[in-house]
DNA sequence: AGTATTAGTTAACATTTGTTTACTAATACC
DNA sequence: GGTATTAGTAAACAAATGTTAACTAATACT
C-alpha cells in the first residue's frame, strides 16, 4: 500500500556529506544535498532515518548520526557467513577515534616500552589511550607514577593494599603503599604494524 | 600586552562534546558548554579557533572541526612527576586515525575471534586495522579466506611455499598451497578496555 | 603607575531556522 | 479499476540564529 522511500540513498548522501565535513548541514542546505524540494520534505526524511537508528537530536536540538549511522558492510568482499560486519571504509576511520576516546579532552597517548605488560597483550611500540583522572578499579590496567617515571601495570588489591601487577613473570609485584599516584586508566590501546614514526 | 585567553580550555570542552555528539551546537548551547554569556562572546571564541586551525566552516556556513581538532596529546615517557600534564602541552600531537589509516578506502576494520594470535598481542575482542590489496611480505600479519572463512595468521615461507603460522602452540600452521587467498594485510590494530558496543 | 591590547558583554538587526497545516501525487495491494 | 497509504510540496509562522557595533574590564609589558 504504501509508496516506498528510498531513504538508503538519502542516508547514503548524508553520510557522504557527513565523510566530508563532519557535520550534518541545516535543512535548507540539505534540500541540495538530498534533491528535495521543501524544507517540509527534509523534515520528514529526517524524522524517519531517526525512527530506523540513524539519526538522533543532540540536547539543544539539532540532528546528529547515532552509531548506526557509521556502519557500512562488508563490501566486494567473499563474505563467508557468520562474520561480523563491523568493517569500514573511509567514512568509518574516523569512527575509531570516536570509539576509543570518549573524553578527548582528559585522553592522552602513551608509547609504550618496555615488555611487563606483554602478556596482556600489550607490547612494546604500542600507544596506550589512557584517560587521566577516570576512577580506577581493580583489574585494570593504570598508568602508575613510581620513582618519576610512567609505569604500566593492573592494578590488583592484596591486603587491602593496592598494588601494581606486572603481566610477565620476570618482573615482581610493585607495592607503593602511600607512594601510589595513578596518572590515568588505559582505556585503549593502539598498534602500528608499520612502525613508521 | 594582550589579554590572555583560554582557548586551550574552550578547545577541551568542545571536543568533549562533539565526542559525545557527534557534532557541534549552535551559538546559544555554546553559551553554556564554553561558560560564556554572550552569543558574540562565543562567535569570538569561534573565529579565535579558526584561525589557529581547529575549525572551519561547511559549504553552508556552519562550524565544523578540522582534522587537527581530533589530534591528542602524545606524552613522553617518562615524564617529570611533578608536571605531568606539561607533556600534554609539548605540542606533540598525534591523531589516532590518520596514523592507523593510510589508504581509507582500501582500509577495513575487523573483530578478532578466537586466540590463534595471542602469542602476537592480538587478542579476541580487538580490531585489526586492515588494508586490502596490499603487498603482503613473509613475517607480516594476514588476513587469509581458508574455507570460506576468515583467518588471521603470520605469512611465512618454508620451502617456497607460503604458509600460514598462526601464534598459539595450540593450532598447527596451515599450508594452503596454492589454495592461499589473502585478503589483505594487518596495517594496526585498535582495542577498547571498556568493551561497550 | 601608565598604557596598549584583547577577552568578553550588551543590545540590536535582518536572516534563517525548524515546524505545522493543508494539499497533491505516486504507489502497492485488494 | 478502486482505494488506502504515504512521499513530497507549498505556504505560513514564531523562535532562534549568526553577526555587527559600541562598550567595559582584565592583563602584560614598559
Amino acid at each position: 500500500m504504501p509508496r516506498p522511500s528510498n531513504d538508503a540513498a538519502y542516508l547514503a548522501r548524508l553520510q557522504d556529506y557527513y565523510a566530508q565535513w563532519r557535520s550534518l548541514p541545516a535543512y535548507e542546505p540539505l534540500q541540495a544535498v538530498l534533491g528535495l524540494v521543501s524544507r517540509a520534505g527534509v523534515a520528514k526524511v529526517l524524522k524517519r532515518l531517526r525512527d530506523a537508528g540513524f539519526l538522533e537530536r543532540t540536547p539543544d536540538g539539532r540532528w546528529t548520526p547515532t552509531s548506526r549511522f557509521f556502519e557500512r558492510p562488508l563490501a566486494d568482499a567473499p563474505v563467508p557467513a557468520g562474520v561480523p560486519w563491523a568493517a569500514a571504509d573511509s567514512g568509518d576511520a574516523h569512527a575509531i577515534d570516536a570509539w576509543l576516546v570518549r573524553h578527548p579532552s582528559r585522553t592522552v597517548l602513551i608509547p609504550v616500552t618496555g615488555d611487563s605488560m606483554i602478556d596482556a597483550g600489550i607490547h612494546p611500540g604500542d600507544r596506550v589511550v589512557v584517560e587521566r583522572d577516570a576512577p580506577a578499579r581493580p583489574g585494570d590496567v593504570v598508568v602508575a607514577i613510581i620513582d618519576n617515571e610512567f609505569t604500566l601495570k593492573t592494578l590488583a588489591a592484596e591486603d587491602d593494599q593496592a598494588v601494581l601487577k606486572p603481566a610477565n613473570p620476570a618482573y615482581p609485584t610493585l607495592r607503593p603503599g602511600d607512594r601510589l599516584q595513578i596518572f590515568g586508566v588505559v582505556v585503549g590501546l593502539i598498534r602500528n604494524y608499520r612502525r613508521s614514526s
